[in-house]
DNA sequence: TGTACATCAGTGAACGCGCGTTCACTGATGTAC
DNA sequence: TGTACATCAGTGAACGCGCGTTCACTGATGTAC
């Protein structure tokens, strides 16, 4: 950034061959852009060009529309949110602890990208192909939940619900308690919202 | 409706002096096409327009601009949902029943009316005046689950937490479920929901 | 009873804007002969 | 080694659209004298 003169920086065309980078670049793009403007609809096909220092018309060449582009985002998004709660599962052997450590987690993630929270279970259906089979993303996600809650059984804690109830409830109650955070943040913070999360756990517990 | 020839009926201005039902005719007509469309921001000013029948200049006599409009009907609808609650829990005398009939009277709301949930708990900002004090009209909706919670104590149930935060726990949930609903309503049905909260419920008494 | 004027409900036409998308193109890099 | 052509990454300019908002206006109904 040695020729950053105030005005827009050049870009420098992908080699022949690479053109397939500029896809990561306006993903990375519209990601971020996601985290700063947290609007539902601040995503916009001109907005990501801008960002990315391209013509408009040169995103048609790797998202054949808007909802391609936004579809990109939330499948990337998706797997980010998997993976950190796979990990934090994983940074822990307590049984009930884990499931504590996936849904802090969870919350993280979702406090840390509130637009992309609001994209991935907003108002956007995210309904699975096929007829009435499971569901999308979402439904794997809940499922670590559930295989959480089994091993808790499993270890000899007793639960006041059956291991998939009480992992929808749990689930259920976090999203409800982060969505009313994001849209109205006040006498709130990540530890009531953890706080809260602990709560309901234990619960479902006992 | 008897001139209905198929073109656009013919508004009959209102008499002298009574140039404030166009304001109720917007925000009914407001509060209708949100029913319709239930996308967060399908309402626009030239929408309602057109389904009043006047111009679009027209709305700017009773309403300053877009968002007082919003504004208009945000308040509106609290203001129904808190009447269907207060009735629901007038009908019945079972203290525990009156609990779950406010929450069956909330979902009754919320899925007859997702595009006016979405609005009422969705990304705005519901900021009330003042620094830190409560909140908008959120709170008063809280209240009185904290009310009827309370009743429960005062007639010898026993909550597994404190009046209070039972209801939070319990709104929460409820939210949570709810607004899951709207964006995947897979395999999910009104009883489902019912279902859920009165669940819900069972959980934080005993 | 008549008339000049004020007040009211509501409008028509225009403004500037940013959007998603299309289409023919440019110029650099590779390949065939 | 030269040259004609294909392939690639990416663009500039335009399209039509619907939006929120403004402003000077119209025409009916009331009021003062």
């Amino acid at each position: 950034m040695t020729d950053e003169t105030g005005l827009t920086a050049q870009r420098v065309r992908n080699p022949w061959g690479q053109g397939e980078r500029l896809r990561t670049e306006i993903l990375d793009a519209a990601v971020r852009l996601f985290s700063e403007l947290d609007g539902e609809e601040a995503l916009t096909i001109r907005g990501v060009a801008r960002a990315v220092g391209i013509a408009p018309a040169s995103i048609y060449q790797h998202f054949a529309d808007k909802a391609a582009l936004v579809r990109g985002v939330v499948e990337y998004d998706f797997e980010r949110l998997s993976a950190v709660m796979r990990e934090a599962d994983e940074s822990v052997t307590d049984v009930v602890g884990r499931v504590r450590a996936q849904m802090h987690a969870y919350c993280r993630f979702a406090l840390a990208n509130p637009g992309h929270y609001r994209l991935m279970l907003g108002n956007r259906r995210v309904t699975g192909r096929g007829g009435g089979r499971p569901q999308g993303p979402l439904r794997s996600i809940v499922d670590a939940v559930v295989a959480a809650f089994e091993r808790c059984e499993e270890a000899g804690e007793t639960l006041r619900l059956p291991a998939d109830r009480a992992a929808v409830m749990v689930f259920v109650g976090t999203h409800g308690r982060v969505a009313l955070y994001h849209s109205n943040p006040l006498n709130d913070g990540a530890d009531r919202i953890l706080q809260f999360v602990d709560e309901l756990i234990s619960l479902v517990l006992d």
